[in-house]
DNA sequence: TGCGATTAAATCGTGTGCAACTCAATCAGG
DNA sequence: CCTGATTGAGTTGCACACGATTTAATCGCA
């Protein structure tokens, strides 16, 4: 192979090594979430309602690197499933508010258990201090590497 | 927060950290995919056809961790581009072969520089021995991860 | 005050991903 | 040989992602 295609190997494992990862998560929350009846993505946008209810759909944008053309079609879902509330913001009519319903914030009992079940199923050790400083080793590694290219 | 909840925020930063990331690398793909006139997963699977030519739809699928529902359409995509070729195997009439055409081939120059100016968008110095270790041991613990997942 | 620029969502079009299913070709056991 | 099981692609249906555009509300400034 010629010397300046490499790369072309080189760049497949690290590149693709991420894209691959990412959707094996994704495969492996999906089973975890099945009961709860949502999606991975839908999932992440419960996480940060759970820490900060009723913010507009850009601020939930902003935290999830989403924008709406993504998150609008996603709310909905969960609406329907009757577990945020969608209405605008009276001060400013251009803004919508998502907020948690009482069925939204009681499925977070629910979603307690998933994410130490699933650093289980990824061989983690979470009572091992070195397994969770590796974790969050990567984890500022990979947040690192997003911030560089956004 | 409760005790128990702590894992909803932790979590959510690590696998999180994964799925951004693997959308900005995506996002930071496209425009120097753009020329090409290719996506990056179309790309990923020319990579694999640079490397290993005529295999079939399960070959491919196998090194992309990816099925037929996902591969048949995007194959089907790259021979609409003239890229890639589809035949039916003479020995076993099941298996369909995938091969470059000489478009696809002489597509791979053009796609040479550009894994080495994504690592420099990302702020990688591939001149420094430290960073490329540093790439290459993030590669191994998400292929890592990935395997213990499937 | 009025109006062009800006902003926040929503919409549109295209391309993945993936579970579930279909279909055709091959295989394997009797 | 048959026939039922298996295998490899393809199809269907749904839910993201995202660039580009649209729409409505607000802002800024002459």
């Amino acid at each position: 192979m010629a010397r300046d295609d490499r790369h072309l190997e080189l760049d497949r494992q690290l590149c693709f090594a991420l894209y691959a990862a990412s959707r094996a998560i994704v495969r492996a929350y999906d089973p975890l979430l099945a009961p709860l009846g949502v999606t991975y993505p839908q999932y992440l946008a419960l996480l940060v309602l759970w820490e900060s209810d009723d913010i507009s759909v850009g601020a939930l944008g902003d935290r999830l690197a989403l924008d709406s053309a993504t998150l609008t079609p996603l709310l909905k879902r969960l609406e329907q499933q009757g577990l945020v509330a969608r209405r605008r913001k009276p001060e400013d009519e251009r803004v919508v508010l998502i907020s948690l319903t009482a069925r939204g914030r009681a499925l977070r009992a629910k979603a307690r258990e998933i994410p130490s079940e699933l650093a289980c199923r990824a061989g983690f050790d979470l009572e091992d201090p070195r397994a969770v400083a590796r974790l969050e080793a990567l984890r500022e590694e990979l947040a690192d590497l997003a911030r560089r290219l956004g």
